[in-house]
DNA sequence: CTGTTAGCGCTTTCAC
DNA sequence: GTGAAAGCGCTAACAG
């Protein structure tokens, strides 16, 4: 059994209300006796019970990070962003990563108001009806990073999709001089994945250059959907002369594909991803894709939801958007 | 503020501990009370308040898990099979990962003993005397994996990096007829590069081919000191022929420098890693390489420190030693 | 400055 | 079956 704060004061000949003054060091407190006391709290090894003192203060500094099934550096970084921010605030994490038998849903229930933490930052591309629910039944702070329709009193976090895929493509077609541009997409209910088609294609409108609906295959976001779906597109009559894949996992996918199929990247045909994941930076030839700031985005959150826990009710909610950019890499060149 | 279980009982015309009672082990009340409890319960939208049951409860259901700088997918997986393990016995996690500005030291310092958590797992390579007493002087259940001297009456789970480094080692030398085999280690006082480069010299030494300490290049287990070491290797009168990473990251770095040289893998020159994280897979050509059951790992850990707290005084520390097998990849190749 | 006294919201004997 | 009451370990008025 752990030392309380009782045996403290039994021992320092003191109550238990001048330990606690003494360990807080809150009110005056006269030096010598609070000497005394931190001494004999050293020496019985006093840790202060985290769980009673939360009980009476009513809050926990322990912030909830609801993620979708985590896979590769994605997350790791929005656990380090969101991590580095709780920490420099004296907060605590606990993580919950969503998976088959644990629906986002789940993991909400569970933190939103039993008070077991001060706030929760979601990142969940999709938003249902029960999450609504969840969110709108409950007082407990939030933040969603990364939602599609914005909840009433509810911070968000969104990447600029749209606008980064709007940039890369027209980037293949301008600067690079491109006109077969395919792409890639990911999954159909996937907000990330709606967004950055939407911006492929508008790059494509206003660029004078036809819609191929043949050029837009599906991929789900996966490696393996991203090598199929560029076999397919390889085995076409027309080919086109470089994929835009909806984020780099399918673009790595795309490498494998045209590896063996005996092409070449870029010779034969370009590939640009979005993302920037770790991994990009050693595929060869380097991924040309777009840059997210992931950990950025992790200590936006995590400010929001902070500077919402401690400004309560006072608090307007603001929706962030986060800008990309593009990193040029060797996966696709100048076409004369 | 949240309901509570007073205004539950209130409403119901009920004792607060009937309403304890009717929600959870449910002993012994009559059904038609405890149904209406159950519908009042849901109309107020109350939840139990965590925080209470755990101070009278003495537990939380929390478990601790502190993590060196995070980063790459490495900690993703351990995460992963932590909170798998974790989930399905009810348990929630906390994630800390360490960093310049937070030592493990803190971490472990402020999950032992204040009773903020059930259970700590600590991930470190390097275990010093300041950790050893803060567990010594806490009674909080504790899995250590990756560490170097067992504790007493501490649970551990090890990687069998000198098995691992050795037989990859041996693989080149054996299978593939290498000769000449260069190794870039990892930090001189991490665990696991001792063992891996123990495991190098081994072989080695088995298999009748002298040491060559000029062969044997610091890189400190990141990509670009992994370049670094290899170029190094490049530039000696005599080449090896085959490079053992300490780990894949460096082995990326290899390639790179390889590349930049104007060099081919593997035919101008061998590479192998450790790890076989998931970049490893995309390099090309495929890195072969060590492979740990990261997740797995993270699942043994979650078992091991479960079972801990459950069974508490009964439990017997357990070390738990997790083997390695080789991935071929196209990365060597044999040697006539 | 310091002690006394209420609770925080819940579980759990112990009676009835 | 159910209620009254005693805490879990701590903080925070309120008195002195």
């Amino acid at each position: 059994m752990a030392t309380t704060i009782k045996e403290v004061a039994s021992k320092a000949n003191v109550s238990i209300a001048t330990v606690s003054r003494a360990l807080n060091d809150g009110s005056k407190v006269r030096p010598s006796t609070k000497e005394s006391i931190l001494i004999i709290a050293e020496k019985l090894n006093y840790k202060p019970n985290i769980i009673a003192r939360n009980l009476v203060k009513k809050n926990t500094s322990i912030i909830g990070l609801v993620l979708p099934e985590i896979q590769g550096d994605f997350f790791t970084d929005i656990i380090k962003g969101v991590d580095e921010v709780a920490y420099s605030s004296k907060y605590h994490i606990i993580v919950a990563s969503s998976h088959s038998e644990r629906p986002v849903v789940e993991s909400l229930m569970n933190f939103m108001g039993r008070s077991m933490v001060d706030g929760v930052i979601i990142m969940s591309p999709l938003i249902n009806d029960r999450i609504k629910e969840i969110i709108k039944k409950s007082d407990t702070p939030l933040v969603i990073i990364d939602c599609v329709s914005p909840i009433e009193n509810v911070d968000t976090v969104n990447i600029d999709n749209f606008q980064g895929a709007y940039a890369i493509t027209e980037y293949l077609i301008k600067n690079l001089g491109y006109k077969k541009v395919a792409h890639v997409e990911g999954p159909a209910n996937n907000n990330d994945a709606i967004q950055r088609k939407a911006g492929y294609i508008e790059a494509l409108y206003k660029n004078n250059i036809p819609i191929k609906q043949e050029w837009i295959v599906p991929g789900g976001f996966t490696s393996d959907g991203g090598r199929l779906a560029c076999s397919r597109l390889l085995s076409l009559i027309e080919k086109p002369e470089v994929i835009f894949a909806g984020n780099d996992m399918m673009a790595a996918g795309c490498y494998k594909a045209i590896d063996s199929l005996g092409f070449k990247v870029p010779d034969d045909i370009g590939v640009a991803g979005f993302d920037d994941i770790f991994l990009s930076e050693f595929l060869t030839p380097r991924l040309t894709t777009v840059h997210i700031p992931i950990i950025e985005i992790g200590k936006s959150a995590a400010r929001l939801l902070i500077n919402k826990i401690k400004n309560g009710k006072d608090h307007k909610p603001k929706h962030l958007k986060v800008s990309t950019g593009i990193i040029v890499g060797e996966s696709c060149k100048f076409q004369k």
